[in-house]
DNA sequence: CCAGATCATCTTTTT
DNA sequence: GATGATCTGG
């Protein structure tokens, strides 16, 4: 037990504490992982069997870390059997064993957030409703939302407060979509993701024998990032600990940033009332970042209202100030966040690793990328979107679903027509019709047209049986290939291999590849040293991918600066820290500003963007950015005002910081004003449609783009068209029009946008 | 029925 | 500035 002596007092008592319900309060910084995996291994050196031990992370990419430490300290004999996770994962896998009770099959697949907005499409449709006013995005929120807070679709419509708001939406059928949608998802043996955790509560709720087997199991409950459960996996963890209450939750109320995902911030809060007998544990010193850093971190929270109280502090140096950069554009705010971390790495000889680039959305990766890439500085991108989203992995995934599972619907209708074999849309409507008349699956139409009553042509009953020939085929031999040899067979025979192969474009040869990888994951998947060299089916893979996401594709540690947003950010740590895009309505973002509620959410998202630094942060916001198509103007983040000034240093030019900052005005931004385009003044930093890529690399700052425009005279070649000569070039960015000759087609029009010209030859 | 072209719409964060 | 819906000619 010697790696005892390795904590501080509190973070001891808290890991020997086992018995009985607990709540560590883990401040930003102060060792929480630590403690997290010094408990475990505690538990496991008193003889606790491993197979006992649940343990409930929020990333897979912190389960396998966790796993991967402990097995450091106590042996991977003694850890093999820990059941280690997310919720979901976990309770996946749970569900697959007790799947018949719920009438599901054990093979059932997990819709995606994709699989779920688009058969909520397709229920709108068939309903006739307007689908401006149902949108697929709003109504799978409501129905997550519900979900997430255990309203099953038979009682939704009987809780007015969620009928009143429907009604006040204009969406009074509401309740009967959630109901289609559900009958619909079990019909397919799929469950989205939120039926993971709802039909756990459902399996507990309806089988007392099974939620007592799993009682008896698991007789040390540990979670992590306790502030982002929501009301469903809250229930999960009372019922599964009533009897021993051998709970331990770890978790910080300021950082709970998940709220929009039904994340309940009060689980947290009142853990006590739960547990009157709960013993607490605050761990407050931060050990790792400088005192600047967390006292101006401590400035800002104390803006919200609900905590629990704590005062987290740190004996480090004082370091730094933060340092306010100004940028007029958001491409110079990119220019300048690269410069500086050119800059310190070459004085400083700091590693690109000490790096990283935060921000609000997805969205403002792009400049970074390309600014990056410019200054030929390695980085790389976290989150964004996953490997498994990509349209050429989901279509890929959809024809192992299928195998698996014929009843996933969302999945045949992916696939029936990938690659191109000739069943059009008129085909899918008649089969999606018929399959609703009968409550059939769609495979089972597909399958037998002709007994189910399909009316169609023989030329399209003869492709309609190819394709359930050969999906039959990949099906029957399940239990003879193993996932990688099925997988390889699946994506050879469909013809995926060859149609994407014959691309020559760039992003077709990257689909080509990432197939590939797909394929090798899969073959790494089966030899891993957890198989133990047994035989590993498809459907055993699949159960493993979908509840992949990026951030859990391991790659090797390379020197790269990270970029990615704040979200993604947690749990992390880096020296030196950017926050870039501290504006209003990005930083806190538009849609938050009017609600405290949720404001209080983004200041505590904003708390960790802070303390992932331990040396240093610099905060940027550009004055104007380009967001959709357009130039908008923005303001400094009212964040930046609520740090104490003291722990700021303030920007060298920037008079429109210090304007704003001490007037103390009201905020009277009504959001990013939207303004037709006026044309750059002297195109410096102005803004051009990459259209042409010459492949020439530039280096000038601030005009980070110059492509070679198309110009009167030139030589272009057009895709359909073929060569023409350019006549004249009108009008300003993005209106910009080329007018060309083309021999065969004389002269036509072309709105540059969307022309993709090259360029044959220049200027003559 | 298909592929390619054009138009329309939207972006907060993710298991 | 990406993605999906719709239109068009083949």
């Amino acid at each position: 037990m010697d790696f005892l002596s390795d904590l501080n007092k509190v973070q001891r008592e808290a890991v020997q504490h086992i018995k009985g319900p607990s709540l560590i309060i883990a401040g930003a910084g102060s060792g929480k992982t630590r403690v997290l995996t010094y408990r475990m291994a505690y538990l496991l050196s008193q003889n606790i069997p491993s197979h006992t031990i649940l343990a409930l992370t929020f990333t897979n990419k912190a389960a396998r870390e966790m796993k991967e430490r402990i097995t450091r300290l106590v042996g991977e004999k003694a850890s093999r059997y820990v059941w280690m996770g997310t919720f979901h994962s976990i309770f996946a896998r749970i569900l697959r064993n007790e799947a018949h009770l719920l009438k599901y099959p054990s093979s059932y697949t997990i819709y995606d957030t994709t699989d779920s907005k688009n058969l909520i499409k397709t229920i709108v449709k068939e309903m006739r409703l307007d689908e401006k006013v149902y949108k697929p995005s709003e109504v799978y929120s409501r129905i997550s939302a519900a979900k997430n807070s255990l309203i099953t679709p038979d009682v939704y419509s009987s809780i007015s407060e969620l009928t009143q708001y429907d009604k006040y939406k204009r969406r009074d059928r509401m309740g009967e979509i959630f109901k289609i949608y559900a009958r619909r998802c079990h019909k397919a043996g799929a469950m989205d993701f939120d039926d993971l955790l709802l039909n756990t509560n459902i399996l507990f709720r309806d089988f007392p024998d099974v939620l007592n087997k799993y009682r008896q199991q698991f007789r040390y409950i540990l979670v992590d990032e306790y502030q982002d459960t929501n009301l469903a996996q809250y229930m999960i963890l009372k019922k599964l600990s009533e009897d021993h209450k051998n709970i331990s939750v770890v978790g910080d109320d300021a950082q709970s940033i998940y709220a929009f995902r039904g994340a309940c911030i009060e689980n947290i809060l009142n853990f006590r009332k739960d547990y009157p007998e709960a013993r607490v544990f605050k761990l407050e010193q931060n050990y790792r970042s400088t005192r600047n850093i967390v006292n101006a971190a401590n400035s800002l929270i104390r803006h919200n209202s609900k905590q629990i109280s704590k005062e987290v502090f740190s004996k480090k140096d004082a370091g730094e100030k933060i340092k306010i950069m100004e940028a007029e554009t958001d491409r110079e705010e990119g220019f300048l966040v690269v410069n500086e971390i050119f800059d310190e790495h070459l004085r400083f000889q700091m590693k690109y690793n000490d790096f990283a680039v935060l921000y609000r959305t997805n969205a403002q990766s792009r400049v970074f990328e390309e600014t990056f890439r410019k200054r030929n500085i390695p980085y790389r991108v976290y989150g964004s979107i996953s490997f498994y989203q990509r349209k050429e992995i989901k279509d890929v995934l959809a024809y192992f679903r299928l195998v698996v599972n014929l009843r996933d619907d969302e999945a045949l209708k992916r696939i029936i027509n990938y690659p191109a074999r000739g069943i059009g849309k008129t085909t899918l409507e008649k089969l999606e019709s018929l399959a609703n008349d009968t409550g059939k699956p769609m495979w089972e139409i597909v399958s037998h047209p002709e007994e189910n009553g399909l009316k169609i042509h023989t030329g399209t009953r003869k492709k309609l049986e190819e394709f359930s020939a050969m999906i039959r085929e990949f099906a029957d031999q399940q239990n003879q290939k193993d996932a990688y040899e099925l997988a390889f067979e699946i994506t050879r025979k469909s013809g995926i291999l060859k149609n994407l192969h014959n691309g020559t474009a760039p992003e077709e040869v990257s689909k080509y590849e990432n197939v590939r990888e797909l394929l090798n994951g899969i073959s790494e998947f089966i030899a891993a040293p957890e198989q133990e060299g047994r035989f590993v089916g498809l459907d055993e893979y699949l159960q493993n991918v979908t509840l992949l996401t990026d951030q859990d594709t391991e790659t090797e540690e390379l020197d790269t600066v990270k970029i990615m947003t704040v979200h993604a950010a947690k749990g992390l740590e880096f020296r030196h820290v950017f926050i870039a895009g501290m504006e209003e309505n990005l930083f806190p973002s538009q849609p938050s500003v009017n609600s405290q509620r949720e404001l209080e959410e983004e200041r505590r998202l904003f708390y960790v963007a802070l303390t992932r630094a331990k040396e240093r942060v610099t905060i940027s916001y550009a004055k104007t950015r380009f967001r959709w198509g357009g130039i908008t103007f923005s303001h400094p983040s009212r964040f930046i005002r609520e740090i104490n000034p003291q722990y700021l240093d303030y920007p060298v030019s920037g008079s429109a910081f210090l304007s704003v900052n001490t007037e103390n005005e009201e905020y009277r931004d009504t959001g990013y004003e939207k303004r037709s385009f006026s044309p750059p003044r002297s195109r410096q930093g102005g803004e051009k449609t990459h259209i042409i890529s010459t492949g020439k690399k530039t280096d000038i700052p601030f005009v980070p783009d110059d492509p070679e425009e198309i110009q009167a005279g030139m030589e272009v070649e057009h895709a359909r068209f073929g060569k023409g000569k350019v006549l004249q070039i009108e009008g300003v960015f993005p209106d910009t029009k080329a007018t060309v000759f083309f021999k065969e087609f004389g002269q036509k029009q072309l709105l540059l946008k969307f022309a993709k010209l090259k360029i044959v030859k220049p200027v003559v």
